[in-house]
DNA sequence: CTGAAAGCGCTAACAC
DNA sequence: GTGTTAGCGCTTTCAG
């Protein structure tokens, strides 16, 4: 299979063909005002006739300030809802300075990232936003020193300093555990990702302290890991709620493990009989019966704020590195309000 | 605010401190075989001391075959589930072949489209997969002449030829309605989008084509279009069911319609009494009381299918133009199997 | 205000 | 096997 070549216009060719030199094509198109009107006339007359468009690989190559207008953003799965409104909220924003994005999935490995980021760094991205999946990011230094913008979200770099957007996964978890716990209850069970994840071990951390805070004791029966299987994890839950004194409510860390957890309790049947809260928005939750209480990032305005501070970066700003926290709402529907009816 | 400049070793300076040429370290980089293996390590370790990595940009320039080993596409929104699947499907068949993929929104805006065409084409991509907006894709013309290579997914192109993959809508919709018909049903209403879209267009004549069918007359006050505000629409429906001789069943063609059809239900607590179908799949759709029946599409295949077409064009094939159509499966889980209680 | 020459970082072609 | 020279399409610099 004979691979077929790309032939297209130069400056050169319209410069020829419009009697006018290569540097006033390059003027044009840069939209250079010092032009004679006549000339840039006679310039679009060529070029469409050509149907010439500019090479900007070409030009960033030679452009003083190297730019290329690209920004890279590296998601766990960019087929999920979470990295899919990450991802639009930052093209919008590069939408408006003519910069496009590159997206790539790390499936939470750190391979993946290290091969990603060097292809993407091949390509002279200006930038680089990254919900890691590496426990070290100080492979990221020599980059960032040859000038390479850098910014996190969702997750926080480790040995590596960048300008980080994070929401309030703790404290959120925490208000969402002292709300079951004011509702009554005192067995409630926490299911949450594998804790090597940041944001898994934060959201624990939240519903360990509003346990503490209120006195009650952890059952270690009634910690769940979802990193297993989902069939081994319906099996275990399923469980709990069959053995003395199961939970009465459930905390769950995280939106694939909030469908999880509704789908046991549905065949349970205990839908309407043991509470459930849990972290991150899931699509049709108000329909579901009861409607499902959530803890809700707002994860466009996430992925504004740390757009918004990436292209600071690469407009120049070098002040010091900053981290903000978008706070989370919780948001009561159902599902969070039913009261313990066991002892 | 000054702009940073990024500073990169090069190739030039690998080969002075490797004491090697430019050439020698250009073929270590591209793996050449017949490079002595002293010299490889000697350019690997002036290399890492320097961290150096290939400017794959100024690489493609040269390089005869032109490529840039990127490829775009254009969607209707990033952030909508139906793209995000398909975009990781792209993403999967990109990744094994050291591709990267850029992702934009269209909006159903053809302007955007135009733009964002542009915009893509300027960075060189060598494929380009596009779910229009535009009603005219005769433009693409030259970039196709000039190498460009084209695919269109989920909707076909207008005064244009290029490998389409497209799902069975008017098949699937038939099945559909003729399902809900032979529970008895014979009052069923439409809700679909803009009738200018062409998935749209298919999915209702799918619609009208089983009513005939069977020998049912459409009642337009039971269709419905999509394009108003979600309030109004909500609004409509309601009065449509309060009339008399209201509708027993609704086909609804797109998800997002789904969604709102059943809260619509639920609000008139006919959830249980009137039969529902949607086109295209729901998050929790099994989750819901009934369990919302469904047309399902198989996204990862038609974007795997349309991934694997495109990169054969890339590859070099210049065989015609092909359209495949990926079929639907017809799910029935509760919500489509309510038979009519009105008479 | 316009243009000619140089060169961004790399690969192609051809020498050695 | 290795190095040299030219040049991809563009912007920069500087002379006119």
């Amino acid at each position: 299979m004979s691979t077929s070549k790309v032939t297209r216009p130069t400056m050169r060719e319209v410069a020829a063909l419009s009697g006018t030199s290569l540097k006033t094509v390059s003027r044009v198109f840069n939209s250079v005002a010092t032009v004679d009107p006549k000339l840039v006339a006679k310039v679009e007359k060529a070029a469409k006739k050509l149907n010439y468009t500019p090479n900007m690989t070409a030009g960033s190559l030679r452009r003083t300030d190297g730019k290329t207008n690209t920004i890279a953003i590296l998601f766990e799965d960019i087929s999920n809802p979470f990295s899919a409104s990450l991802h639009r909220a930052y093209e919008d924003i590069a939408r408006e300075r003519g910069y496009v994005v590159f997206a790539g999935s790390l499936d939470e490995d750190p391979a993946h990232e290290h091969e990603l980021v060097k292809l993407f760094i091949s390509r002279r991205v200006d930038g680089l936003v990254i919900a890691p999946s590496a426990s070290d990011h100080s492979y990221l230094k020599p980059e960032q020193k040859a000038g390479v913008h850098f910014g996190f979200v969702d997750r926080p770099p480790v040995n590596f300093a960048a300008d980080t957007v994070l929401s309030t996964n703790r404290e959120g978890s925490k208000e969402a555990v002292a709300h079951l716990i004011a509702y009554g209850h005192k067995r409630i069970a926490f299911i949450g990702d594998d804790s090597k994840i940041y944001t898994a071990k934060e959201r624990f951390k939240g519903y360990e302290s509003a346990m503490k805070k209120a006195g009650l004791t952890i059952n270690k029966k009634h910690l769940f890991a979802g990193d297993q299987s989902e069939d081994a994890l319906l099996r275990s839950l399923k469980e709990a709620f069959q053995s003395p004194n199961p939970p009465t409510a459930i905390f769950t860390g995280q939106n694939v493990l909030t469908l999880l957890a509704i789908r046991a309790l549905k065949e349970l049947k205990l839908s309407n009989k043991v509470a459930l809260i849990g972290y991150d928005d899931i699509p049709a939750g108000d329909l579901l019966s009861p409607a499902i209480s959530l803890v809700r990032q707002d994860v466009a305005e996430m992925g504004r704020r740390s757009a918004e501070l990436l292209f600071r970066r690469i407009d120049g700003y070098t002040g010091p590195v900053v981290e903000e926290i978008v706070p989370t709402t919780f948001t009561p529907r159902g599902s969070g309000e039913i009261r313990p009816s066991l002892p």
